[in-house]
DNA sequence: CGAATCTCAGCCTAACTGATATAA
DNA sequence: CTTATATCAGTTTGGCTGAGATTC
């Protein structure tokens, strides 16, 4: 999506798409920002939780899970291939597979990289009650229940 | 903003951090289509309307004013003088600067445009009561104002 | 002189497309 | 023969940087 800009004219500054977006780039920011600390970027911990959540997978599979490009999954498996923190092995039951799966470190990682992502919420939700993120976090969802639905 | 994936794991799903930017890239999504129809960008927009609050003002001050770099608001500015909703004038006073003013046209544009961001911002909380949207405005905007300063 | 303005040319990144080789 | 997979090469996009010419 397109970044937000700092500024805007004093009508777009209320509206709820301008708010939304500008709050989501605080919220990517953070993330981003906390992912840094790991060397890794966002979608490399999608990759990571998935394979942590689900077992290994093929990396067309992992691509559609992750909602990642097959193009771009390759690249993101060679950076965690080359620091260890999954393997990739073609899958006997069907050789035009690599069959990706989680080293011990892997999952490690996986584990401190979703301790940040909690953190990071703490530190964006800072000025709000736990009433008011529930709030906040039960809004968002039906927005997106019902723009998710075609 | 990067821009989020349509799928994730199930880790990450219900975290405030990512329903913002998924929701914020379904609001990115409904008002590029809305400007989209009008042939014209979301920075066009921010460009008309603050010409629109201000008046005339240089292209170095819209940019600032509008967080758009200086060198992107020449091709937008070219753009809004083709299609004649702006024109491009020598400053007397500095001749360093072009004033930029909004023509009749680019005030009925800016006008429009303006509806259709209204008109989006219904669709965009369409399942939301009154209250609630209220309720989603004033907690963005304490986000924002607490991610703001620093 | 230093600083600001406008402009252009080009860089960088993320997301995507197309083509190829291999295997089902 | 058609489809799926993995890979690489290249395109496109938006946001940005640097430099030059002009003016303050």
């Amino acid at each position: 999506m397109q970044s937000t800009a700092p500024q805007s004219p004093a009508g777009l500054r209320t509206t709820p798409t301008w708010l939304l977006n500008q709050t989501a780039a605080h919220a990517a920011r953070l993330v981003s920002e906390g992912f840094a600390a790991h060397g890794l970027r966002g979608y490399h911990y999608r990759l990571l939780a998935t394979l942590a959540e689900d077992g290994p997978a093929s990396q067309a599979d992992l691509g559609r899970r992750c909602g990642i490009d097959r193009s771009d999954v390759v690249a993101a498996v060679n950076d965690l291939a080359g620091r260890g923190l999954v393997v990739r092995a073609p899958d006997p039951a069907d050789r035009r597979r690599n069959v990706i799966s989680l080293t011990d470190a892997g999952a490690d990682e996986a584990h401190r990289m979703g301790d940040t992502v909690g953190r990071v919420q703490d530190e964006l939700l800072a000025p709000l009650s736990s009433a008011e993120r529930d709030q906040l976090t039960r809004l968002l969802t039906r927005l997106l229940e019902h723009h998710a639905r075609r």
